[in-house]
DNA sequence: ACCGTCATGTAATCGGTTACATGATTCT
DNA sequence: AGAATCATGTAACCGATTACATGACGGT
């Protein structure tokens, strides 16, 4: 069985937080790796199950009511991530930008950057906000994400001036 | 029939190169878009057989041998890309990158930086050689895009440095 | 002739997206 | 009590990824 990027996000969440049930999850993910990777509701639904197939985590239900699912990672989980996280990747990050699609294909630039620089204001807004908020108590890993997350729309939103201005 | 991305790559290529076999997108997309948006060239196949259906396309299929499928733009195709490049876009793009999972997740800084260095500096040099190499002829749009990328990948390349230098 | 690589295509699988549903809570 | 919203789950569909195949062509 094949680990996705969305394997490891369960798996860290789960390592992080101990027990949790899809719905807690999704809260995680919302004020967090959301920010930087999308992931719809059903994913955290279906992927723990899947997890669960392959012993890397535990399932337990409730048996009246909601039958709501809890989660636990397993050794096995935690070996897993741990692997993961121990091996570097060369892998980068590729620019799927809608909007640079559209430039690409002779789309008007002066009529791209303003929503655009719009969007990635409020972004970069928000992650700062974050920040700013941020209990001491949060790790390195997600404030240096954050921090990437800043640096990354800074430079966009430099950007797309640099190009409103060369085309006015 | 809903477009996606992948659709409108087809359709823009298709108007500005006229018809095309399969083959000659995947050529296309190579040297050009394939630098920030991946396809895998099965969906070469695939996505131009579904836009013949959807009436975006024409299929023209050589009778003997190989029967290799040629596709031309129709003009419901060039109306739906002109529609989709005249409307700007609020959406931006998503960080996911694998390595800042990784980070978010724990992974040792020092130990990520090197590799992502490196593959971006070989990014970037890829960038830089073909905007070097550019003919005369090539439009504003791709000039842009590129553009976009040397600036997206120094900007990486400076986040990462500054990670390894703040940790040694 | 043979081998490697380029060219061309199909099929199966699988994860992601969308849509549908309904049970709890909270507020008015 | 009713409405709205939050919480929780399942199912269908569809596009993307992977794997499998084989034909043509250039070089040795």
């Amino acid at each position: 069985m094949q680990l996705t990027p969305t394997s490891y996000i369960v798996l860290g969440l789960l390592e992080w937080s101990g027990d949790s049930t899809p719905y807690a999850l999704k809260q995680m993910v919302a004020g967090s790796i959301g920010n930087f990777w999308t992931l719809h509701h059903a994913q955290l639904y279906s992927e723990p199950e899947r997890l669960a197939k392959g012993g890397y985590v535990n399932e337990e239900r409730e048996r009246g009511g909601r039958r709501r699912r809890t989660y636990a990672i397993t050794d096995a989980g935690l070996q897993a991530l741990a692997d993961w996280r121990g091996q570097a990747t060369e892998a980068i990050p590729e620019l799927r930008a809608p909007a640079l699609l559209k430039l690409f294909f002779g789309a008007d630039p002066a009529q791209l950057a303003p929503p655009q620089l719009e969007a990635h204001r409020l972004k970069l807004a928000e992650y700062e906000r974050i920040r700013d908020t941020m209990p001491e108590s949060v790790p390195e890993g997600p404030r240096m994400a954050l921090d990437a997350g800043i640096a990354h729309e800074r430079q966009q939103i430099s950007w797309w001036e640099a190009i409103m201005v060369s085309r006015s």
